[in-house]
RNA sequence: GCCUUGGUGGCGGAAUUGGUAGACGCGCUGGAUUCAAAAUCCAGUUCUUUCGAGAGUGUGGGUUCGAUUCCCACCCAAGGUACCA
């Protein structure tokens, strides 16, 4: 019998979802493990290479943990609102529901073909009105909740201490200063193309994450979640959690948490309050300056200055973010004629106006201290300021940043920098001009889109006040709307459909909320939905939840290092605040699964012209790149000129220049449809079958690291499986027998036995392979049929690949799946060694081995040694000073 | 600029964390089998070499009996970040 995995995939496919071979089971009596996958967004192009990365190593800690004797909850589901679809529809009228469940149906296709062991059962679909009933039902906990600073969590707005006095009115509007969901008028980041407000998140050097469009400022009415309350618990769980370090930086500095001072310097009868993390550079504070924003400019502007300040302010508002930033190195700015006074060391300092101050962050002022800042000190050269030093940093630097003593301070000089900012906020402080804060860069997070295909948000209103649905009308279902545009007036789409905009409850009309959640809102609490997902009652049973949660294992990309991650884990701390979850964090350990890069295909065209060069004859053209489909690329990248103008017709006017063939030039890119670089995993699963797939994007290299995909190598997996199925047969027939194995062969076995279990539990799965390839090749060699050790090989493959291992152990006569048996464990006995080859070292440089006991004394090694005939040839006549020893393995003798 | 990660054969990558560098796989070379090819199997494969040996883990130093591993300086690549006072 040959190894023919086209039949044998189907059949365990089939066989495991009939018998719902991995469903999770929450009555369990074992230790439960929680692997969670990040779910991924149906996308039209469906999954490349790159996709099944996280989901196969996932699959095989699951696979692994289930043998290991744990009740393993292993879930799939989809992100399923999104731009693209919307996007999709807006071009071509289509439901973005009708594409989503297409797209859908395709991603299921794809992963089942992969031998993923998903509990099917619990698969959930954000867009579903089962599903985000319960996200509406979230955030209305979130409106009606405030952080108690205090008790340092969230509680009820019911709890919330009302100050005397208030009208009505008054009563409203500071309860919604306090809700952690509230509206406010703020510039947000709007993007006129995808027509809609971004976080700042979304937002990269002044264009959309997705697609890449100018975003500029704009003043709207938005609903925001106020996860600065939550910023020093983000913070500081940080450090509990087993994540990569590189991840937990990235979510620090995202915070952005700095220690410093707010300090009052006093102008006229008012004052200018400004943060600084840097009190102790005070003496060398030449002047201030304020965002354009600050609302003090206009009465501390002289009648000299007015004119040019306000032109000034006007310029700025009209600058976007982007041009903001360009001007990095060529600073503006203009002086308001007014001084201030600085509170220590009594200077009358200018107060000037500048767009590098943002206005957003800390109080919107700074003093500038030109002589060790170095923004301030570009600015100063500038506009000629006065520059002081006040930090002893040597003769090296105009700008020193660093600590070092105090100078020109009078009284204070010689004392340590960083002593001296104590000092200096005492004093402030005693008399009244200053306080100790600390700020962070967080910000709150806009939690609206104007877009259609998003979960609405469960608000009314009766003129500005806002009321909230109740749980009877949950969940509130998406409208149809004619068109999926935003207005013209830029309000969501849902603002089109009147008779659902207008409602009548008890007699009383209101207007619904027509914004709809970011992308964000679905992902942030997913995984707590699979632990119960079909609960009608409660977005997840509590008992259950305190039985599964925390999530064990996140498996997902690096790119939700600060977004996804820090929004669900601010989500999960409220849930945990108002007690629906028993966890502060929701995921203990996070692994960052690395991108497969594919390998680009060039033509080169000669510029100015239709003319394609190959490119071994490129001498001196001046040539541009162009991507060409790498399916028409052989490995010697030769082009297959007839099939690319087949397939894609601007081709079929272009002249190419070759010689016996076209060359084409290769790069290694991310994979993109729009490179023409993907490879799917569908040809790969037809050609070599989903066992040789798992296997080989496991062998590629480490699980967290970026690499180039290079379908040449999996010849090399193929083998390897092959060569593994004809371990268990002989002259074409099944043939494993009962005789005791040989010591040799034991002693691979358990060796290999060893390191795959040490393997998986360090992550390292492409030396687990290497270790199963060799234990392979040397039974092989050993002629070793014995049952006693091809049975527990089996199950030690099982988790790599399912469909082979599943299919033999039939054939040995098993009845049930091989996913119900324990994983082997070694034996060390197998592996103690009775000699050693120790490696003789002369001076550090290795010469030769010598077989020794292991069980004879220092003493008789360094004799037995010495008196070796190549000792006597290395040393040379050289007398001995030292022999080392160690471990009983390494000997070195220094002479 | 700053932060993070990484740099090892022709290629993907190993190295028990300071102890035989290049495991395993691809590719390549030679051989067996075959009318032939595919497939399979066996042997070899870091470089240089006067066949004694010598050099070698981005570069240059250092610590050590011994460094891919630790320390210092620098170079390169990928990713993140952007006037956060």
């Amino acid at each position: 019998m040959k190894y023919d995995f086209r039949r044998i995939e189907k059949k365990w496919q089939k066989y495991w979802l009939d018998n719902k071979t991995f469903k999770a089971d929450s009555n369990s009596e074992k230790p439960k493990y929680y692997v969670l996958d990040m779910f991924p967004y149906p996308s039209g192009s469906g999954l490349h290479v790159g996709h099944p990365l996280g989901y196969i190593a996932s699959d095989i800690v699951s696979r692994f943990k289930r043998s290991k004797g744990f009740n393993v909850l292993h879930p799939m589901g989809f992100d399923s609102f999104g731009l693209p679809a919307e996007q999709y529809a807006v071009k071509t009228g289509q439901h973005p529901r009708k594409t989503t469940e297409e797209n859908i149906v395709r991603f299921r296709d794809q992963l089942d073909k992969l031998g993923l062991s998903f509990d099917w059962d619990r698969e959930i679909k954000t867009s579903d009105s089962s599903y985000y009933r319960w996200t509406q039902w979230i955030f209305l906990k979130l409106f009606n909740s405030y952080y108690d600073h205090g008790l340092n969590k969230a509680q009820p707005i019911a709890k919330l201490k009302i100050p005397k006095k208030l009208n009505e009115k008054e009563i409203e509007s500071f309860i919604d200063s306090k809700r952690l969901a509230y509206v406010d008028t703020i510039d947000v980041n709007w993007c006129e193309e995808l027509g809609t407000v971004l976080a700042n998140e979304e937002v990269i050097g002044g264009l959309s994450e997705r697609g890449g469009f100018p975003v500029i400022k704009r003043p709207m009415k938005q609903w925001v979640m106020r996860i600065t309350d939550y910023a020093d618990r983000l913070l500081d769980d940080l450090s509990e959690l087993d994540w990569p370090e590189s991840i937990k930086l990235s979510q620090k500095n995202w915070i952005g948490k700095s220690e410093g001072a707010e300090i009052k310097f006093s102008i006229d009868n008012n004052f200018i309050e400004v943060f600084t993390t840097r009190p102790d550079t005070i003496f060398g504070a030449t002047y201030l300056v304020l965002a354009p924003e600050h609302p003090l400019i206009n009465q501390i502007t002289t009648d000299e200055y007015r004119k040019s300040i306000s032109e000034y302010i006007d310029q700025a508002s009209k600058k976007s973010d982007l041009e903001r930033q360009e001007n990095e190195k060529n600073k503006t700015g203009v002086f308001t004629g007014s001084f201030a006074l600085n509170p220590i060391s009594n200077e009358k300092i200018p107060v000037w106006i500048s767009d590098y101050v943002l206005f957003s962050y800390g109080t919107g002022a700074i003093m500038a201290v030109p002589a060790h800042d170095e923004r301030d000190n570009e600015f100063a050269k500038k506009f000629n300021l006065k520059i002081i030093k006040v930090i002893d940093g040597g003769n090296k630097d105009d700008c020193y940043t660093g600590n070092g003593s105090i100078i020109n301070c009078g009284e204070y000089d010689g004392i340590d920098n960083i002593k001296f900012k104590s000092i200096v906020v005492e004093k402030l402080e005693s008399e009244n001009k200053g306080t100790k804060t600390i700020n962070y860069k967080l910000r709150d997070w806009i939690f609206t889109r104007q877009r259609y295909w998003g979960e609405p948000i469960p608000i009314i209103y009766d003129g500005n006040n806002k009321k909230a649905l109740e749980f009877d009308d949950l969940p509130l279902e998406l409208p149809e709307v004619e068109s999926y545009l935003p207005t013209n007036d830029g309000l969501s789409p849902l603002a089109r459909n009147n008779d659902w905009v207008n409602v009548s409850i008890n007699g009383k009309n209101y207007l619904r909320e027509t914004n709809t959640m970011p992308q964000w809102a679905g992902s942030c609490w997913y995984f707590l939905r699979f632990i119960d997902p079909d609960n009608n009652n409660e977005f997840a049973n509590k008992d259950l939840i305190k039985y599964w949660m925390p999530v064990d294992l996140y498996i997902g990309g690096a790119e939700h290092a600060v977004l996804h991650l820090l929004y669900a884990r601010f989500w999960h701390k409220v849930l945990f605040d108002l007690d629906y979850v028993s966890t502060t964090e929701p995921f203990k350990k996070l692994v960052n699964q690395g991108m497969i890069l594919g390998k680009s295909a060039f033509a080169h065209r000669i510029k100015n012209t239709n003319d394609f060069i190959s490119f071994d004859m490129i001498k001196d053209e001046k040539t541009q790149k162009i991507h060409v489909d790498i399916s028409f690329v052989d490995e010697k990248n030769r082009l297959n000129i007839e099939r690319l103008k087949q397939n894609h017709s601007e081709f079929n006017d272009v002249n190419f220049i070759k010689g016996e063939s076209f060359y084409v030039s290769r790069d290694i890119e991310k994979m993109s449809k729009s490179r023409y670089n993907v490879i799917s995993p569908d040809d790969i699963c037809k050609r070599y079958g989903a066992d040789t797939l798992r296997m080989y994007e496991m062998f590629l290299g480490p699980i967290d690291q970026s690499k180039p995909w290079n379908t040449a190598g999996i010849s090399g997996v193929f083998t390897f499986l092959n060569k593994f199925w004809n371990l268990f047969h002989r002259n074409e027939k099944f043939y494993v027998v009962d005789d005791q194995p040989s010591d040799e062969a034991l002693k691979i076995y358990h060796k290999t036995v060893k390191k795959v279990v040490n393997d998986i539990d360090k992550f390292s799965f492409n030396t687990c392979i290497s270790s199963l390839m060799i234990c392979v090749n040397e039974l092989k060699s050993q002629n070793c049929n014995s049952k006693k050790i091809l049975e527990p090989l089996l199950i030690l493959l099982s988790p790599f690949a399912p469909h082979i291992s599943e299919e033999l152990w039939e054939l040995m006569g098993n009845k049930k799946s091989i996913s119900d048996e324990p994983y082997p464990e070694h034996d060390e006995k197998y592996l103690e060694e009775r000699s050693f080859d120790y490696p003789i070292s002369f001076n550090g440089k290795r010469r030769f081995n010598k077989k020794l006991d292991l069980d004879l004394d220092e003493k008789t090694i360094r004799e037995q040694v010495l008196s070796d005939k190549q000792t006597e040839k290395y040393l040379n006549n050289n007398s001995v000073k030292k022999i080392i020893i160690i471990k009983n393995k390494i000997i070195n003798i220094v002479f």
